[in-house]
DNA sequence: AGTATCTACTTGTTTACACAAGAAGTCCTT
DNA sequence: AAGGACTTCTTGTGTAAACAAGTAGATACT
């Protein structure tokens, strides 16, 4: 009997469908709420939550992208009045990355709904079954990078 | 004491680190091999190796993707010769799709690669745990269908 | 000092996504 | 048979990804 391969019940396909309803439920409820802004926004925001005033190169590294999303990425932030660039005092290659008052007054909304999505995708699983889904992930993160 | 919320630690952002370097080594992985191939072109492919012949519509429904979506990716598809577009013959809505002679050929060089790249992420995890994780991915999926 | 190398960032190109709106064909109902 | 509703697909627009190539500034070496 072969054994056939089977999309539907692939590893890959299944965390690429997971990963990404949980990323459009995410940019849904930003727009339901009528804030401008996306998955890959709030990760750079929130990575300024935690450290403000970040290089680009550092913003890049930390979320596991390459520099020139990064710098696309933004551009298009800096637009919607999310950030500002601001020159390195010595090193004129590096721009430092800050919020500004409006996106540091928005983190406790924008975190609920990043706790809130999460709360959905996670209802009703087994918390020891999630810890080991996390583990899992973790492990294929290592496994690939 | 402050419980704070964390990115880094966040289901939603390990879900979406683990999923895109899955599909990037994919898509590293068939370019490696010289195959003009990208993980959204391997989805439709997958699909009409198990079913040849459907429509778009189909298509995009099984792989939860819009019909703008589905119709780009396939004009692509079409490009480089891995699918034909063929009039329904009494419906004339409706573009049946189909794979290719050389389409048909790379099923197994294809799939080779699909499976290569789910044992690379998969390597040393135990089967269980994998398991466990692959049910609270299919949880996450209904819970935000 | 002068050249080579390295670093940080930007620009160009292609692929793909989501949402909105439009076009063409089919079906249903009277 | 005619009008409206529904289905299927395409086009328009904006966001973001990866990779390649380019620019400008800093550093290291002789």
């Amino acid at each position: 009997m072969k054994n056939k391969y089977l999309l539907e019940e692939s590893l890959g396909y299944k965390l690429f469908q997971a990963s990404r309803l949980m990323t459009n439920t995410l940019n849904r409820h930003f727009k339901e709420q009528g804030f401008l802004l996306t998955h890959e926004q709030w990760q750079i925001l929130s990575r300024l939550y935690e450290k403000d005033g970040q290089t680009q190169h550092e913003l890049a590294r930390i979320n596991e992208k390459d520099q020139p999303s990064v710098s696309r990425l933004i551009d298009n932030m800096i637009k919607r009045g999310l950030i500002v660039r601001k020159a390195h005092p010595s090193d004129k290659r590096i721009n430092l990355i800050y919020l500004t008052e409006c996106s540091k007054q928005m983190e406790e909304e924008y975190t609920a709904l990043a706790i809130q999505t999460i709360q959905e995708a996670a209802f009703e699983i087994d918390e020891k079954e999630l810890e080991i889904c996390l583990q899992v992930l973790d492990r294929i993160r290592v496994n690939l990078k």
